[in-house]
DNA sequence: CTGAAAGCGCTTACAG
DNA sequence: CTGAAAGCGCTTACAG
């Protein structure tokens, strides 16, 4: 900017004045300004801009893998979000690992990010307190802020796996089988007190074979899913509800090399469900729209809104496509 | 830092020296000091540290939508690369219009990322050309630079193609139709080429009806594939290859629809695709391998390689699953 | 309409 | 082992 200046015979700020677009110079200067300017090449540094603004029109978006589908549609009006409001994207996965997360989201501070949406993988976000403290406008989705008190925007997990494993009760199952995720995952909690619900509703016992929590890797669900439909020793389950779309997408290739049919309602909607025979009938939350409510919530604290802290939770919804709707055998009744 | 120093009652430099974990000073000092840090709730601001050191220590990921599956496993390899050279990325969508691409590519450049990989929507990127010679390192992914030589990864669109319409004619078609992505997009039209080499190489005709390149929105596939699947006045097709994933998703839900069987081979491979009935043959590309070629290619010259421009081509593979080796109905021939 | 001075929060190069 | 000075490239606040 300095050897714009020189060339230009002018002084520092004009140069800022016409990179900016500011007004209030002559016509002709600005012609020599950005002659001067592309003949050197010049380009700004925003570097340099932010350590004297003080904001640096970018948000920090963590999630816990960049590659899920899920977060596909979410990542997407995130950034919608961000371009809206002039502000650039950092993106990062945390792996589900919570030192992870730490880390990530410290770096993204350390960098000066305006705001931040987190799907957490942690469940304790102390660490975050200096950093909201310091004016960093933090929005938490998908999953609940851990131990401090800040904006969330949540899928009903709890209303959708109960409306999922009544329907299926209401197609004449008694043993439900429900295979989701790790037990420190809330939205797997959650699910799995939908699923409890349900069953109580109904006045049906829950045999503790019935349930499993942990890792979404295939092979485990696959080698759970199997002992529900084998049932060792009493009878087996008649048909199963998945905690997210990974579980789902495995339990059906599990189905598909097996001749029994089973029904079998999913957490999420995923791409091709209609598709498959029987289609697989889900309980699907708006991942784009969760991204839009958390961004809408993120833009109004950086535009100034101080209010307490508001916990969004939005409905799902069920759609029956057939894999839901299928009978218990008859033997099994 | 200034507060932190006069807190502790040490120079600057001694609390430079123990933020970033410096040796040569002593342990009592280190406690005084870090003792400061923790009571004033001290955060090193990197934009400031950015300023000095020259390099941002982060690198810009942009592609066509972050919501499209063949992204997903690209953008995790090149975040670990990134992660692995303690990088951060900033992560956005050209939505395919080159205004949008460009406009992005020069806020990240401001923003000084170390470099730049692009799944370029334009096809011209001299606007490029100051801030690479200014040394921002840069990688182009999946289609090639344009008018720029540049370090460019493709997977090999014409072989693929080529292959996948080959196998089709080796199981009896000879009126194949091909469906692929705008002409503007360079995959789409190396997929085409490989289509009409592959027709040529078997000495078959190719009537203008079968071949159309144009958006991959459902509503304009749809109608093209009923049009090819119906034959206006003339025989029509009895396989169809598809230029990308998003045409297959589109193409598998009109023929669901249909009697006459149809054969099938999409470029891209995407999930369930073999738990559709039939499967669906496709021409797999590695997208990690996409990613993680680049982003090696990347960081080699931010590490100072400054050898010439290199082009690197990875091979596809034809993955066989029941719908590419449908053979044409006997009334066809 | 234009510019000189001060400062954002760090690090570099140097001296003690 | 420790620190004062200068500077990275901009913008702010002010004066002309």
């Amino acid at each position: 900017m300095k050897d714009v200046a020189a060339r230009a015979g002018v002084g520092l700020k004009t140069v800022s004045r016409v990179v900016n677009g500011e007004p209030g110079v002559t016509p002709d200067t600005v012609r020599r300004v950005q002659e001067s300017i592309d003949a050197l090449g010049f380009r700004r540094n925003d570097s340099a801009r932010v350590l004297r603004k003080g904001r640096t029109a970018s948000i920090g978006l963590v999630l816990e893998d960049l590659a899920d589908p899920f977060y596909g549609p979410m990542s997407r009006a995130v950034e919608e979000a961000a371009r809206a409001h002039g502000a650039l994207l950092i993106h990062g996965s945390s792996a589900e690992e919570p030192d992870r997360e730490q880390e990530l989201v410290l770096a993204l501070c350390a960098r000066r990010v305006d705001g931040l949406v987190i799907v957490p993988a942690s469940d304790d976000h102390r660490y975050l307190e200096p950093e909201i403290a310091a004016g960093v406008a933090t929005v938490f989705v998908d999953r609940p802020a851990g131990r401090i008190d800040a904006d969330v925007v949540l899928s009903d997990s709890f209303s959708g796996a109960r409306d999922g494993v009544a329907h299926l009760i209401a197609h004449g199952h008694r043993r439900i089988g429900f295979i989701g995720d790790r037990p420190r995952i809330h939205t797997a909690t959650e699910r799995l007190r939908g699923y409890r619900t349900a069953m109580a509703e109904a006045g049906l016992r829950v045999d503790d074979s019935w349930v499993a929590l942990g890792s979404t890797e295939p092979e485990r669900v696959r080698a759970t899913a199997c002992a529900m439909l084998d049932g060792a020793g009493q009878p087996p389950v008649t048909a199963l509800f998945c905690g997210n779309n990974r579980v789902t997408v495995t339990v059906v290739r599990v189905l598909n090399g097996r001749v029994r049919p089973v029904a079998l309602v999913g957490f999420d909607d995923f791409e091709l469900a209609d598709l498959l025979s029987p289609g697989v009938t889900v309980i699907a939350q708006d991942a784009a729209q969760l991204g839009r409510t958390a961004s809408e919530r993120l833009f109004r604290r950086l535009d100034g809104a101080s209010d307490a802290p508001s916990h969004f939770l939005l409905p799902t919804r069920l759609i029956p496509r057939g894999s839901g709707e299928l009978p218990p055998p008859a033997d099994a009744l």
